[in-house]
Parts: C-alpha cells; sequence; structure tokens
DNA sequence: ACCAAAAATGAGACCGGTCTCAAAAAATAA
DNA sequence: TTATTTTTTGAGACCGGTCTCATTTTTGGT
C-alpha cells in the first residue's frame, strides 16, 4: 500500500498548476478548462493512477455526496426494495448510501443520527422514528422522513403510505365477492396496529356489517421475525378453529399472510375455497407462496424513489429560503393472485 | 443551517489548546487528559453542540471508519442477512457500512470500486467479483472476497460457501429416505450451475445411480428474480409432466423451489406425498412457504460475520509484513422442514 | 492591428481535524 | 529540597483537495 498520487503530482507531470488540474476533477460547476491541457492532464492522472480524495474534497466543499438512510433492520423483507428505489434515484445524480440499523432501539437510532453528522452526509432518510425521538433532536441537514406521524411532518417532509385506504381495498375486494365475516390480523408496531385497526372498524361500520371482536386478532411484536412468525401461527389457528371461522382473512402483512395460507394446510382447509386470505406489503414471498398470494402492495420501491428525489430536490435548492416542507402519500394498490375468490358456501 | 462549531471552538470555550480539546474526541491511542480538564472540554463541546467532523479528521488519519460491500443486488433475498452479519461484527468496532450494487453490470462493478478508493473507505467486501475483472483492478486495500475462485483467492482473502458439500448434503438426506431420482434445477450463474451440476453427477455416481438427463434442468438467468420465477415454473411443469416425473426435487435455490411447490399444488401433485422437495438458501421465504421448505442454508449471516472479522484483522494488522491470504470455506446445513419425507410409491 | 470581453490559468488562503515534537506541569525518587 | 521520570499541554506543520481573485491568454469585432 504505497502513498497514492495527489493533485498536485498530477499537475506537476501534466505541467500546469495544481487549481487547474482540479478543475478537471472536480464535480461542481462549469469546467472552463482547454481541451487540450485538459487531455494533458486526464493523461498525467492516467498514468499515475490518480484517485481524488473526497475526504479533502468534502473538508472544503462540505458535500460528500453520501446519503444517510436510517432504518429499523434491513433484515426486514420489504427494506430491500426500498432500498432500491433510493439508490437507483440517487445513482443518477451521483450520490451513494450508507445504510444505519436502529433495531427498533431508540438509542441506537439516536446514535445512528449522530453518526449521520459526524460523518457530514448530505442527507437523510429516516423510517418512522421512534416516539421517543424528540424532533429537536433531528439533525440539522436535508431529510426525508418516512412516516405518517404529524408531529414530523410538520416539521420535515415526508413520505408515507396510504395504509388505512390500502386496508380499505382489501376489505372492499372481499366485501365485493360476498365475504362479510373477515378477520384481520394485526401486526407490527403499536401505531401501525391501531392505525389498520380503525380502519377495519370504519369500513365494517360503512359497509353495515356486525363487528365481532373474535375476529380482531392482535399479533405482538417480535424484533426477530422467525419469533412473530411461530407467534402469529398460534393465534391463527385458534382463529381456524373457533366456531364461526371467518371466510376470510385480511393479514396486515405479507408475514402474518403466509402464517395463515401455512396454518390453513396444516388444518386441512383449502385456499381460496374454504378461505381467501389477502396480505399486504406484496413481498416477493407473496408471489412465490402456494397458492400465489393476493396483497396490497404498498410500492416500497417507489416510496424510497419519492423520498430520494424529494431529498435531492432539498439538497439543491439549499441556498434559496426555507421552504416549507413536502409531505406526500403513496397510494397502495391491489395485487390479486390466488388465495382469494368470491365466497362458495357458509358452514355453521 | 448554520455554520457548526468547531475544534477551536470548543478549545477556546474550555480554555485550552486545540490539540488537548482533540485528543478528547479522537478515537485513536491513550488520551493521557487529565480528567478535570476532559470534562471541562466536554462540558464546552456539549453547550456548543459540537461534533467532530470525520472529513477532516479523515484526511488526516487516512481512517473514515467506513467499510465498502459491493454486491450484485440487494434486492436478492439471500443479501439481507449476509449485510447484517457484516454490519453486526463491525458495529462492535465502531465501523459503518456502505452498499454498492452492480446489478451484475461488470462496468457497474468497476465504477463502485473506484468509487471505494475515492471516498478513502478502509475496507472492501466484495462479493463475486464478475470473470471481467482482472485481479489487478482490484483496489489496493484490505479487502475479503466472497467467491470460491481461484483467481481471486490466490490473492486475497476469502470466505466462501461449500456449495458443493451442501448440494451432497441435500442429496444424500434424499436418498437415504429412498429417492434414487431425483431431479435438480439449477440456477444462478453458469459458475453456480457448473459447481452444483457436478456436485450432482458426482453423487450419483458414487451412489451408483443412474443419471438421467432429463432429471437435470437448467434454468436461465435473469436479472429480475420475477422473470427467472416465471420462467422456472414452465420449465418445472415440463418436468413433472414428463412421462417418469422424480420423486424428488433438488432445487439450488430457494426461489426454484418456492415455484417446484407452487407447481406441484397447480399440477396437484401433493407435496411431501408425492414429491418430496428440498431448496437451498434457507430464506425466510422458505419457513413461511406451504408446506415449510426443506432446505440446505448457506449461513449468509455467518459468511458475512466472518468476512467482516477477516477485515478488521487484516485491517488492524496493516503496519506488519504482507500477509498471506486467507481462504475460508463456511459449510452448508440441512434444515429439514415439512416439504420432503420418505419415498411411499412410485407412479409409472 | 487594436481593444474590449471572454476564457483559461495560477497563487495561495482555507477547510477542521491529526500528528509530531518540544515545553510545562505533576509525580516520584533520592 | 532537588533531580529524574512521567504525564499533560501547546505550537504549528500537515493532509489534499476547493475556492476566490488576480493575471494571462485567447477570441472576436471593427
Amino acid at each position: 500500500m504505497k502513498k497514492s498520487p495527489t493533485l498536485v503530482d498530477v499537475a506537476k507531470l501534466a505541467n500546469t498548476s495544481k487549481a487547474t488540474a482540479a478543475r478537471v476533477f472536480s464535480r461542481s460547476k462549469s469546467a472552463n478548462v482547454k481541451q487540450e491541457t485538459k487531455t494533458r492532464i486526464l493523461e498525467a492522472a492516467d498514468k499515475l493512477g490518480y484517485s481524488p480524495n473526497l475526504s479533502a474534497a468534502s473538508l472544503r466543499s462540505k458535500k460528500t455526496y453520501l446519503i444517510a438512510l436510517c432504518i429499523h433492520d434491513i433484515t426486514n423483507p420489504s427494506s430491500p426494495s426500498l432500498i432500491r428505489g433510493i439508490q437507483d434515484e440517487l445513482a443518477q445524480h451521483g450520490y451513494d448510501l450508507v445504510v444505519f440499523n436502529s433495531d427498533w432501539d431508540p438509542n441506537k437510532e439516536k446514535k445512528n443520527l449522530r453518526a449521520v453528522v459526524r460523518n457530514q452526509l448530505d442527507g437523510l432518510i429516516l423510517q418512522d422514528p421512534s416516539d421517543e425521538l424528540d424532533i429537536s433532536e433531528l439533525p440539522d441537514l436535508p431529510s426525508v422522513i418516512l412516516t405518517s406521524n404529524e408531529v414530523f411532518s410538520a416539521v420535515r417532509s415526508t413520505v408515507s403510505t396510504d395504509t388505512v385506504g390500502g386496508v380499505r381495498k382489501a376489505l372492499t375486494y372481499l366485501h365485493s365477492m360476498g365475504h362479510d365475516r373477515i378477520g384481520i390480523l394485526l401486526g407490527g408496531s403499536v401505531s401501525q396496529i391501531t392505525n389498520r385497526k380503525r380502519a377495519y372498524l370504519d369500513f365494517y361500520k360503512g359497509a353495515g356489517l356486525k363487528v365481532e371482536d373474535r375476529l380482531i386478532v392482535d399479533v405482538p411484536f417480535k424484533t426477530r421475525a422467525s419469533d412473530t412468525f411461530v407467534m402469529a401461527k398460534e393465534l391463527i389457528v385458534d382463529l381456524m378453529r373457533s366456531p364461526q371461522r371467518p371466510s376470510a382473512i385480511f393479514a396486515s402483512n405479507d408475514m402474518l399472510g403466509l402464517a395463515a395460507l401455512q396454518m390453513a394446510q396444516i388444518e386441512g382447509l383449502q385456499v381460496p375455497r374454504d378461505l381467501s386470505v389477502v396480505g399486504m406489503d406484496d413481498l416477493f414471498s407473496a408471489e412465490s407462496a402456494s397458492p400465489a398470494l393476493t396483497s396490497v402492495s404498498k410500492h416500497r420501491f417507489q416510496v424510497g424513489a419519492q423520498a430520494a428525489r424529494n431529498l435531492l430536490n432539498q439538497i439543491n435548492s439549499e441556498h434559496s429560503t426555507e421552504k416549507e416542507p413536502i409531505n406526500e402519500l403513496v397510494e397502495c394498490t391491489l395485487v390479486v393472485r390466488d388465495s382469494s375468490s368470491p365466497i362458495v358456501e357458509v358452514d355453521v
């Protein structure tokens, strides 16, 4: 690992000044270097194997061209498409992404935010900040928050998913096929659970259906997906074995939907003949399930892309007067597959 | 976004010199600052809301405490656990991770490697470099390569998976349950396919079984998982409908295994009674499939952790004489679930 | 050919830390 | 108390770019 050449070395070899050489490599503004000198410099750089030192550049220019993404857990199956959406958008503008996990630990979350500012990252995309995080603790840099929490949307740009609408779409779909006793599996964070439960109750009320408490199942949140999965399966069996089982189940995320499929099979229920199942997230696991799981897509890729675009706008208009935060809502889409069908008969 | 305070500001407020203040925040070596001065400096920093500028630090110290991971596609379902393995290990030593995707594009791969050196990242973990990448193009920094390609393992540390052993484990398992006509679904890159095909042929030869070409199915590689999935399903149907269908299928990755489960259901074959299916990767999708898919785990999390550990060792022993590269092999493990069982009968 | 305007180049301060080395202060020994 | 060692502190160079601003060169119109 020998010392790598610097701009001065290149300039010297190209017989020009450091400043001119710099202009060739600088990513900011107009170059204004004569074509001939430019090639001379590039040749010199090439011969020396020169590579600009971004630490030095960013020290002066205050730009690292790195964006932070703070999420809970990259292991979560919906993270990858979110990330991809962000990265693809950022890549077009020469930015790279650093991903931080908090594991749902507020302390780790704060620690990550500190790392973001220490590292001089140019922007931040923050997923679902915990309640422990006060808005005053948000670092003072361009940022987009993925949340529907009004506390944050009041002060920062946000992108959120219209999950309430998504739930409504799923239930409307099932109801239109004759299902009027629909079980709901609620999982995730407390706010997610309450949100979706409300959407469910609203729909039931609006459709003039009778709410049965036993059809509403809360699946306690566990940090490890497998744990939630195991727990979910027990609760689902209870639901399936209850005296009057529902003709359809809406799972508020695909993992719960898959658990339902698995238990249905074990319980000898045929999907969708005996039971329709609809999930939410539209993970690849839904597409590859047997039978393929009908699911509500939250378009995570688009959410990521949207957030990145918003962030880049902020970064590029930094100078201008303090802009109002922009709050965007991404619609859900129902993807119908093989796990749902019109109701056939009601067994009592 | 007002100017943030610097070390000099802190030093001034604490009534000490820049150098002393620096010692309090520097992460390298012994501090040797009197307790009293230290608290005085920390208080000053706290009052000003000081946060060290890592760009400046790394310019001088040549350390960014950032590691690069260059993979093909973060969207690949086995990426997250790999990443997590790496991050958890790195986090313990104060390093963060930057992830780059190549999308199997050699040019993008090279571009990413250049970004790694420009950004002065302290180390590199590179997944399965493309054949177009010459070892001379590898950046000159601590690195671990995830590959079993000897070209690379000769010159750099590597961590690879004993996939050949994994295939053998799966086949041995199926054979021990009476299956002697086992279909194999081959997917992924060319080298992956040839590797596993060889393992399959070796096993068949060793077990004294007769190889039937029609039982060996190559699934062409597509960049998008969904595309591969669709293509796979067609090929699998052909296999299932062939005059003498196998009693078991070994899929060289879980996606193909899931496709097999799905097609079995559509074709009216009951798994595992009519057909045993074994996958490879042990994704969460395998656990959540119906029936739960027996799969060969490649322990991606451990692979990541191992790679990270190896890398950190290199970084910490930089000064010492050029070390020999270390090549590590991670064993596979068979995870038996519900998609496989002893052969019941052979229908002709 | 001459002059104004535009384009290209160069000199050198600057970013905010780290690092070396020497000086000052404190601790310990004699 | 004084000499010696150890701990703490400070001064200032340094890392490798970017940025400003002045200077030089080129261009273009007349």
